[in-house]
DNA sequence: TGTATTATTTTAACGATGTTAATTATATTT
DNA sequence: AAATATAATTAACATCGTTAAAATAATACA
């Protein structure tokens, strides 16, 4: 009984396809059980025959944003020499992803997801999209010693949490007003990221490179 | 006719508490015209008679929010002497109030705000809040040279992004998983922009104008 | 005070929404 | 070709925001 799975996955292609032209072209506000399904070429109620409800469906168009999203990327710096400006590059053309689809960041950041059979892979998958999307210039950097590795992490942290709050006050909160002071307080702020975490440590990690052990020094004060 | 003014008010009043209570009880996700009329005691239709329609009337709660969240800072962190750790303190309050109230985090910053009459304040509101709230902290520190005066305005930006993406994946994506997870990840955000955004000319402020200085040594290696 | 007018509140209704049950159409098997 | 199993569609329900019509309450005037 191969033919019914070929037969299955065929219908869920058709609607799985028609969710991903909606949700790229309309966001996911227009979309719904009957939009989905008309574009699909079948009645509204045929959706639940191949999945068990609406929030199934449009988390499973999570793994090809993913891969849509990092293709994009990777193909928008393959002329760049690797390397940290190819890094903060990357981080650049990840943002501009979802600037270019709103509605693939709401689906991936906001949308809550209910109890899809697939959650945790999902999550993980969205949770490291901006670090696998930078794989390969996050290894680059530390293999050349061009960042401190265990400032790494932190950096990380630093410019996931940052790429999405800007990514969300500039989608839903008009701030800042224009596509191009976006950008410019991105930069600034994976610049200040990259280049100034931990700055008295990267430099000193410039100089000896690699294989050390490599002190940081933080002072703060407790008054 | 004053009268009438203030009869419309007080029922816009009902309204609006109906809508408050709901808001930090249940979230925005349970939030109907429907349920805050129930709770305001009258019937559905009855609400278009003081306000637009239902946008406008969950975003008037906004200005209200906003001054509740700002007295539980200040109330937190009221007993602590002014300074780069009151500082720190303060933005950690600011984001436990949305961790204490999803469904207000939600209203901020993420349910799209449609035509509201005044929304452009209420967009103001919304974007300087953590600076506003934050303003006595931040006055402080640089008035007693705690802080580089040229690097506040990056630190200010920095925080408010870092806070909202972290706020994000917490609410919306489980990330990480516990709160006590969520606490430290957000000290150590909050620390890294503090203490070492531009931290060549922060250590030369600290050194100079601070009684006691507390130094942590981190040791890692690279390989 | 009793009626006419105005203001306020409620009920009915519309078009969408997600989802399920009943019904029809199609394909498979005997 | 008839009986059975599978697939797809229509009908229906409860919810949503919103508007129009109906019913109620308050006020003004005689």
């Amino acid at each position: 009984m191969k033919n019914k799975e070929i037969q299955e996955q065929r219908m869920r292609g058709y609607f799985l396809d028609a969710a991903r032209e909606l949700l790229k072209a309309e966001g996911l506000r227009s979309i719904s059980v009957r939009s989905i399904a008309e574009r699909a070429g079948y009645s509204y109620a045929t959706l639940y025959s191949y999945f068990k409800d609406l929030n199934e469906l449009i988390f499973l168009c999570v793994q090809d944003f993913y891969e849509e999203c990092k293709s994009q990327v990777l193909q928008s710096v393959q002329r760049k020499e690797k390397g940290i400006r190819r890094l903060k590059a990357s981080v650049r053309a990840y943002a501009d992803f979802f600037i270019q689809y709103p509605g693939i960041f709401e689906l991936f950041f906001i949308e809550k997801i209910g109890n899809a059979t697939n959650k945790k892979q999902v999550l993980a998958l969205i949770r490291h999209s901006l670090d696998n999307v930078c794989e390969e210039d996050w290894h680059y950097c530390m293999s050349q010693g061009l960042l401190p590795a265990d400032s790494i992490g932190l950096m990380k942290s630093q410019l996931r949490h940052t790429v999405l709050g800007l990514l969300l006050l500039y989608l839903h909160r008009d701030v800042p007003a224009s596509y191009a002071d976006f950008v410019s307080q991105l930069n600034i702020a994976v610049n200040a990221i990259v280049d100034d975490t931990f700055s008295g440590a990267a430099t000193a990690t410039k100089q000896t490179t690699v294989n050390n052990a490599l002190i940081s020094v933080r002072i703060g004060n407790n008054k």
